[in-house]
Formats: structure tokens, C-alpha cells, sequence
DNA sequence: CTTTCACTTTACACCGTGTCAATTGACATT
DNA sequence: AATGTCAATTGACACGGTGTAAAGTGAAAG
């Protein structure tokens, strides 16, 4: 907070004059952040995929980009999970809404019967919102060096090879 | 810390006697429990494999099932990773075991000729590495409500589907 | 009988979060 | 020109968790 204030030309306390806790300090910038950045308007295009299998790209691209502009609050809100609860619920709303973005793309695979027998609806979604987490993309770009483009593309080509029916 | 000494049944300056910081008494107790659950024998396993593809499944399932049981440790040391320096190294220090075991199963599959030529043999183990992270086996265990069994039988899958050419 | 050792109790320093009260300076209202 | 409002300031403090320091206790070992 004392770092935030002095950033800001302002006095520790007067932060807490505009946000009561650090936590909602967090999520009030995520709020601006997903307004500034035009999430909503990124994933729409995600939405007017023809096919399931281009909407399921289209989808990773346009999350997996969004990752780098997020991480830094998201990370933030990441080491107080444990923490704060608020910061918690927080991140957990933000992921959900993630969560619905894979649904929305398996359901699409499932309605072309495209989606992979080996797994249910649900069992999919559930690993593609595991497989495009920001821990994932923080793991392989951060710390192992990858290029977005790399970790994009490998995203897609995995997430094809693992939800896709006959997969190429 | 205190916490800890009431369970243990000492005070809690007691436990500074024998661990100097929180971070060393989890580094420690991550010691111990490798120690005293065999994960040396377990992955031992693994490395007897016939082929590059059983001994990468042989290898997911024996570090997949070793998770649940450094689970406990293991969230305690990511929670001060951003805090506490000795932490982060530890944690780094035994995921770079885990990464180890990682390239060595890519090693596998490279010399029989049956590592996917989508990729080179870095970035697969980058791959699998992330793949089987804690917090991937977290998120899908105890948010998604997945069973161990669950877990490794889509690991392995998905595991072969994005590293081994001709995926079955 | 004394040393040693693990442990105890008590006290305290430091840091970060969050609260509270009194004050200041600018701007708008009347 | 006097008044009220509002954002921000300064300074003090409570709380919780980590870690340090010092003096004391009790039991086992030489």
C-alpha cells in the first residue's frame, strides 16, 4: 500500500480513503483493467467462429492474450489467496468467468459432434480452463522462456489434440 | 508457527530451537516427507520402462500420485513464494527434480523416435513439466472435484496426444 | 554436585494492514 | 467576506505474525 500511495503522489492513507482494503483495491483494478482493455470485445470475436473447432481457437488467442495485460494484478491477487478472503473471491469470480468462455467453446464442439468421446462436456471444460490457467502461461512464458506466439500456438494445437474428435 | 508448536506440543519459541526461519522448517519437512514416503523407489519405476511411451506413462503416474502427499507442504511454500526468498528457491529447487524426471521421459521418447516432431525436445519437456504442475493437479483435483484416478488417466492421455508422434 | 540441554516464560523489535482524530488548503455557496 | 464541503495531510496507534533475547526450570549424565 505504502508503495502504491507513493506511486501515486499521494499518503499511505489516503489510498484508503478511495479503496478500504488493499483487496478491494485489487479487484477495483481489475474492473478498470477489463474495462480499458476491452475484454468483452475481444472474446465477442471468439463467438462468431463459424466452426466449434475455430471457435475453440479463436478462444484460446484471444484469452491467451489478454493473460500478459492482467498478470500483473493478477499475480497480486494470486499471493493473497491464501490470505484474504475477498482477494480470493475476487480472483475466483474473475476465473470463473473464464470458465464459462471454455464451456461456451466445448459446448460449440459438441454441437458440430466434434468433441472428443474420450471425455464428458463438463470433463473438458474442466481441463481446458486448467490448461489455459495464468500459472500455465506464467510457467511457459516466464519461467521457461516462451514466446506468446509459441505458447499460443501450442495451446491451440493441444487443446485440438485433447477435445477434438479424431484430432489432427 | 504457532500453530504449529501447539500441535506439536511445545511453545512456539520452542520451535525456533530447531528451525531458524518458517521458510527452513518447510524445507525441512519437504525433506522428510521425500524421505519417509519413498518417492526415490516410486520413480524408480519409471525408468525401468520397455518403451519411451510406457516409461512417460509410468512417470505421470508415479509423480501424479506422490502429489497428494506433498500437497500440504507444498501449499504452504507456494503461499510465501512471493515473500519469502529461501521458499521460492527450495520450491524451485524441487520442481526442477520434478522437471528432471520430466526431460528424462522426453529422452524416452526421443530415442525410440516417437517424440511428436511438432515439437523439439525442450519445449516438450516444458510442456509435461506444466502440465503436471501442483496447481494444474489442485485446480482439476479439488476445484473441479476430479478423482486421482481421473487425474492420471487424463494426464497420460493428454500427455501422449501432445508428445508422442501418431498419437493414439 | 555440577554441567548440560531442551524447553519454558516473558518481553520486545519490526513490519504491514487498517483505524482514528485533528488539521490544512482549495473551491463553491450565500 | 464568511461558511461549508471535500480531498488530502500528518501523526499516532492497535493488531497480528515473525523473529530475537534473556532469565529461569527440571531432568539426565558426567
Amino acid at each position: 500500500m505504502a508503495d502504491i500511495a507513493k506511486e501515486a503522489g499521494i499518503s499511505r492513507q489516503a489510498v484508503y480513503l478511495h479503496f478500504p482494503t488493499r483487496a478491494e483495491l485489487l479487484v477495483a483494478t481489475t474492473r478498470y483493467l477489463d474495462e480499458v482493455k476491452h475484454v468483452d470485445d475481444r472474446l465477442a470475436a471468439s463467438r462468431s467462429a463459424a466452426t466449434g473447432v475455430e471457435r475453440l481457437s479463436a478462444f484460446i488467442e484471444a484469452w491467451g492474450n489478454y493473460i500478459p495485460e492482467i498478470y500483473g494484478v493478477g499475480k497480486a491477487l494470486l499471493a493473497m489467496e491464501n490470505t484474504d478472503e475477498e482477494a480470493s473471491a475476487a480472483w475466483s469470480d474473475r476465473m470463473q468467468a473464464v470458465r464459462h468462455g471454455c464451456e461456451a467453446a466445448v459446448k460449440g464442439l459438441a454441437r458440430d459432434g466434434t468433441l472428443s468421446p474420450d471425455r464428458s462436456a463438463d470433463e473438458a471444460t474442466d481441463l481446458l480452463w486448467t490448461l489455459l490457467s495464468v500459472r500455465n502461461w506464467e510457467q511457459l512464458v516466464h519461467d521457461c522462456g516462451w514466446s506468446q506466439g509459441l505458447y499460443i500456438d501450442t495451446m491451440q494445437q493441444i487443446a485440438r489434440k485433447s477435445l477434438v474428435r479424431e484430432a489432427g
